[in-house]
DNA sequence: ATAGGGTTAG
């Protein structure tokens, strides 16, 4: 009897293993758990991890956890599944107090590799560096930092949580054998992920010149071409885009929605629908980045005639392509079309309005002046937290734009409640102050963050000239041959331009400010030079021949002095610039733009 | 049997 059952059992094993293998649900992952049972096979330490694998690959971690709970015997792999399930699962903290346990076991089991690396991509989950940090000390100690999976996962969890030089220095110290492509790509997307697109095409450089022989794949190549995005480098991303083609990557659907998505964010939309021209079977996420892609253009008709191809092609839409649409039609000004959107996309497309749809739609009615409607909508959104913040806010510099402060002060009372760091927020209401004359409470709102060691990120501009991106700062004309001396005379002679045809404000390095959101330094009264675009500006104009159009890329919105100053500019020298901001793009020509105003 | 990288939004 028991010689039959342990045969039975030695052939029936390899069989149910397999079968545990190819299972995807949870009814098969049990009814061959009950096999194994059966046969007397499942005691097996092997036997049970297989099971644990299976179980977590269908997320069902409870049952991992009840089957690990009742094992005599757990070797490193049975911890290890278990942690992994867990992490998968959106459970990092569960699979990091394992690796916690595992130490503590009588007889307990000591952590390998695998186990390492699965511990630091719960902390990356977690973007959690502090904790992180403690498990790399761990490995270090142990002898396993310099593994070529732990390091990669390293370098993942450091970039995850916003420390690049982190991430960099483990990347340094890995030795080159160690140092592969997954090694190589995870460094890049770090760059990417971190808005550092000059160091990821550098290192991208390097990756050229020094791995010889090894060729970029397509998850270094999508890292590269979405750094270039976040840059605005056209030069680099037409490089990148001649490597992607050379190496016959061109029609993997991920590197052609970055392609898309890096030829708008230069400000070359036309580019981007070539490629997306191309792509065959244009994936929600394709036709998505198109439908953004023509959003930031202010091209809302486009936008709308690729939202009905996709949806005549059984392409399903989601959230964000319908959040798209809306952005669409908010920077086009067809605000009733947006406004249906809101309220059909349930109906129409099963998809709910969230969040992000509420704030679009209020910023949206806010742009178009229609501020009660705004307000309306803003109160009635079932809205919480970071999300209510962001909805008020954008509220808020609508109410600035249209100069009406009685609701401003009601938008910033609503922001202030959260009593968060937001110094935009704050910035914007000192402005509406200001605007309305109320510089004693324009000056408070700014001694009061002063106060509270709230500081704005300051804002940026840069214009590439010649591959080589020269990047200004309000109020410093700085950049290594940025001719300081030229830009600033340049600047005063406009300016007297502007005047003859009205303009009432002022470029030069004099000018007092009405406390705008740049000028985070200093305190009331605010004395600053120049706004970061204005400098980008000059320098284009000088450097640049005549006639060609000038592109400038900033970090942050445009604001609405400077975009009266482009508009003015444009016409009186005769040239075109693009300036790219955080939302969208502006295409000035001739006195206007493109946003009409809209933005 | 257990481990590492890339896509759409603001």
């Amino acid at each position: 009897m028991a010689a039959t059952s342990s045969t039975t059992a030695a052939t029936l094993t390899p069989l149910l293993i397999r079968l545990l293998r190819g299972a995807s649900d949870l009814a098969s992952v049990a009814a061959t758990h009950a096999k194994l049972l059966k046969s007397g096979a499942a005691s097996a330490v092997s036997s049970s991890n297989h099971i644990i694998a299976a179980y977590c690959r269908c997320g069902a971690t409870a049952c991992a956890r009840d089957l690990f709970d009742g094992m005599p015997d757990r070797d490193v792999v049975s911890w290890t599944a278990l942690m992994s399930g867990y992490s998968a699962a959106g459970r990092p903290r569960a699979a990091l107090s394992l690796l916690r346990a595992m130490s503590r076991t009588r007889g307990g089991v000591p952590p390998n590799a695998f186990t390492f690396s699965t511990a630091v991509s719960a902390c990356a989950r977690l973007a959690d560096a502090g904790l992180g940090r403690q498990v790399h000390a761990r490995a270090e100690v142990e002898g396993y930092a310099r593994d070529e999976f732990v390091a990669t996962a390293l370098v993942d969890m450091y970039g995850k949580a916003g420390c690049a030089e982190g991430a960099r220095a483990v990347f340094d110290d890995m030795a080159d054998p160690a140092r592969n492509a997954v090694s190589w790509g995870s460094m890049l997307s770090v760059y990417a992920q971190n808005a550092l697109g000059h160091e990821a095409v550098q290192l991208f450089a390097e990756f050229r010149t020094r791995s010889d022989g090894m060729s970029p794949n397509h998850f270094m190549l999508s890292s590269v071409v979405n750094a270039c995005a976040g840059v605005g480098r056209l030069g680099v991303g037409k490089c990148v885009h001649g490597t992607v083609f050379r190496f016959g990557h061109e029609c993997n659907g991920v590197i052609a929605v970055a392609l898309v998505d890096m030829y708008s964010k230069c400000g070359f939309y036309e580019y981007s629908r070539k490629v997306f021209d191309r792509i065959e079977q244009p994936s929600v996420i394709c036709y998505t980045s198109i439908i953004v892609a023509a959003a930031k253009y202010g091209l809302g008709r486009s936008a709308l005639a690729l939202f009905s191809e996709m949806i005549d092609r059984g392409v399903q839409p989601n959230s964000v392509t319908v959040l798209g649409v809306m952005n669409a039609c908010s920077h086009s000004g067809l605000v009733d079309t947006g406004l249906h959107l809101l309220h059909s996309m349930q109906s129409k497309y099963g998809i709910g309005p969230c969040a992000s749809h509420y704030t679009c739609a209020v910023d949206m009615l806010g742009r178009a002046g229609r501020l009660d409607e705004a307000f309306e909508l803003a109160n009635e959104a079932q809205v919480e937290g970071r999300d209510a913040l962001m909805l008020w806010s954008s509220l808020l510099s609508a109410c600035r734009i249209h100069r009406r402060l009685d609701l401003a002060t009601r938008a910033g009372q609503r922001v202030s409640e959260f009593n968060q760091d937001v110094a935009g927020a704050l910035v914007v209401m000192s402005n509406a102050y200001t605007s309305a004359g109320q510089t004693d409470n324009a000056a408070a709102v700014w001694s009061n963050m002063r106060q509270r060691g709230i500081r704005k990120e300051p804002g940026c501009s840069w214009i590439e000239i010649k591959d080589i991106p020269y990047v200004f700062y309000a109020g410093l004309v700085s950049p290594a041959g940025a001719r300081a001396g030229e830009v600033m005379m340049l600047l005063d002679e406009l300016e007297a331009k502007m005047r003859e045809k009205g303009y009432k404000g002022k470029l030069g390095s004099t000018r007092v400010f009405d406390a705008h959101e740049e000028d985070g330094e200093e305190g009331k009264g605010v004395m600053v030079g120049v706004h970061s675009e204005i400098l980008a500006l000059g320098f284009g104009l000088l450097v640049i021949p005549k006639g060609m159009t000038i592109r400038v890329m900033k970090n942050l919105r445009m604001c609405c002095d400077c975009h009266d100053a482009f508009k003015l500019i444009s016409g009186i020298v005769e040239s075109e610039f693009v300036v790219r901001d955080l939302n969208r793009f502006h295409h000035f020509k001739m006195g206007s733009c493109s946003c009409n105003d809209y933005w």
